[in-house]
DNA sequence: TCCAGCAAGTGTTACGTATAACTCCTGTCG
DNA sequence: CGACAGGAGTTATACGTAACACTTGCTGGA
């Protein structure tokens, strides 16, 4: 608490306006039509005004039963694709006077471990990645109403989801590739167990099994550019006939790989086509300008809000994943 | 709060273990050595564990009067810098048990509105980038403990203030290009009202004082690779000699100008020489990699929560700015 | 023998808020 | 003229926790 003096309290500035505790309660809490006079409630609002009162909220919190507080659990925001799911999902919530608490796992990679120790605010539910999914037994133990963002719809315990249509941006990308003409293909896929990147393994298979003629490698590789560097290296070293298409599990990891081709003296997109998923800033400082999937992160966190908010009050959740987009750039070209 | 049944309440855990209220307290709360026998605190213990026992921390921090929980204002994550500040700053809380609740100004360039509505925590102190120093009025009126990251040391109205030494990585920058021989500057300014680019403006334009002959420009560019393509541009696209040496305020502009300067048929550092500041990932994903000053963020944001601590104990915080060092990579080469 | 001192607890209170239940007063209608 | 409806408040209480002050039984020293 502040040195000095300790805050005023309602009881404060019941006081000062001369009236009981319960009125200033009911004024400044905006219940008081028909049980306060206006010259009264004026007294109150001023006498709050000049003793600068702020209500406590642990003291709110405990007497209400609950915080108009969720928690955004969400790996770290090293890109810029979560910050902006917490913009949408902050939006939303503050339009229905509620407050959105980000709890970024701390290293990245690793699994959240307690969110409640950590954000030690009281919450009403949360919002939680399936990247960060270890959280969830803490959750369900703490029987929050949970929202899961791009999770297994069945696996996941009965709680909501909200996903992006990430199948459909693999059979696009798949697609654009297939008819440039690739058929030898290169898959590098983030090394984290996580559903989303599960079912960019599964669509991009599935969709090459469709063409005869067509091969598909599969190497793996943390989400950073240096570990995307490494395990691209690696790949283009070794023996046999060079891909001709690399699809990327995400921005930063093509972006790795443009320096393990590079390096190679190879060049994008004569001698190896990329494709990354996010369309991240990132995906047009690289030269040349990536072909990406284009995921709308703000939607996607207004509709993670939204559901939780329906969760909340009982309703169903709107159901149906979110369209994306392929977005096609200079570094796709027909094999030479 | 849940569907259903209650949550447990340390006085079911008492009923459950057949003791008192008060005795679940002391042996939670970990101070029942001598108060309470090893048998019945074990009791205590297994019952708590039994029911799922959470305490219920709107109802501790009133009785506490203080949260453990510590807000950081930061303006939006669009890089991982500040992710990274967060890091280090949520590590060191840890440690002392404390947790760090993140406020991220929405739209990353607007200051924030206000973070006590928003982030909804009762809060016992505030960590806050200058780059989101409208919030301070707010903040200053609940007379809330503050440290201020990167921010005027007088101007900070007696806040605490934990800095990057700024000033020593913009002379490095100068003095490197100096060396190279560059005489033709063009400073590529970030336009948000910061302490921090202040600083950079300032000592950037003071070095190249000390040195007869020089030159140099300034342009303005919102933090984002679109509004650095464009000032950059522009900028290229003016009559008169070009500069050789261009000086950015962040990784992410130079990012931008880099396009730019590709756009103009112009070559990294054949015609022009960039540098960046921050040394994010950005700057070895482009090509060529970028001169940087390295910040590192995380100790900053240790050093800004230790600050904090130091506050909340009413100890002296620790002086002195925090070093950064040039990192001199592929994109400065002397002028043709 | 008696009291001090300690272990092992228990009873009670306060934190600041929101609200249900109550009181008092004034004007109006049957 | 009496009763009653509503306006304008007030009083009292509970939310769950932490901690202060107290009790009880036992042991050991004078």
């Amino acid at each position: 608490m502040a040195r000095g003096s300790t805050r005023p309290t309602s009881r404060d500035v019941a006081q000062a306006a001369g009236v009981s505790q319960a009125a200033v309660s009911l004024v400044l809490g905006d219940k008081w039509r028909g049980r306060v006079s206006e010259p009264t409630a004026q007294r109150v609002r001023d006498a709050a005004l000049e003793l600068g009162y702020r209500p406590n909220l642990a003291a709110r919190n405990l007497r209400l039963g609950r915080t108009r507080t969720v928690l955004l659990v969400v790996p770290a925001l090293t890109t810029e694709f979560f910050a902006e799911v917490y913009t949408g999902a902050a939006r939303v919530a503050a339009a229905h006077g509620f407050g959105v608490v980000l709890y970024p796992s701390p290293e990245g990679v690793g699994p959240a471990r307690d969110p409640f120790a950590s954000a030690q605010a009281a919450l009403d539910g949360v919002i939680a990645s399936s990247m960060a999914a270890d959280a969830l037994s803490a959750i369900r133990g703490d029987q929050l109403p949970l929202v899961m963002l791009d999770s297994d719809p069945e696996g996941s315990l009965g709680a909501a989801t909200v996903n992006l249509d990430i199948a459909d941006g693999i059979h696009q990308v798949a697609d654009h590739l297939l008819a440039l003409g690739h058929r030898s293909f290169l898959h590098l896929a983030a090394d984290i167990p996580s559903w989303t990147f599960e079912v960019r393994a599964r669509e991009l298979a599935s969709r090459l099994a469709d063409v005869p003629g067509t091969e598909l490698r599969t190497i793996g590789a943390p989400i950073s550019i240096e570990g995307a560097l490494r395990a691209t290296e690696a790949a283009l070293a070794a023996p046999g006939p060079r891909p001709t298409a690399l699809v990327c599990d995400d921005d930063k990891l093509a972006a790795g790989a443009y320096k393990a081709i590079r390096r190679a003296g190879l060049r994008v997109p004569d001698d190896l086509s990329v494709t990354g998923l996010d369309d991240l800033g990132l995906a047009t400082a690289i030269d040349p300008e990536l072909t990406t999937v284009r995921l709308d992160a703000e939607a996607f966190g207004e509709r993670g809000m939204h559901a939780l908010l329906a969760v909340l009050e009982g309703r169903p959740p709107e159901k149906g994943d979110l369209p994306v987009s392929l977005v096609v750039r200079g570094s796709t070209a027909p094999p030479q």
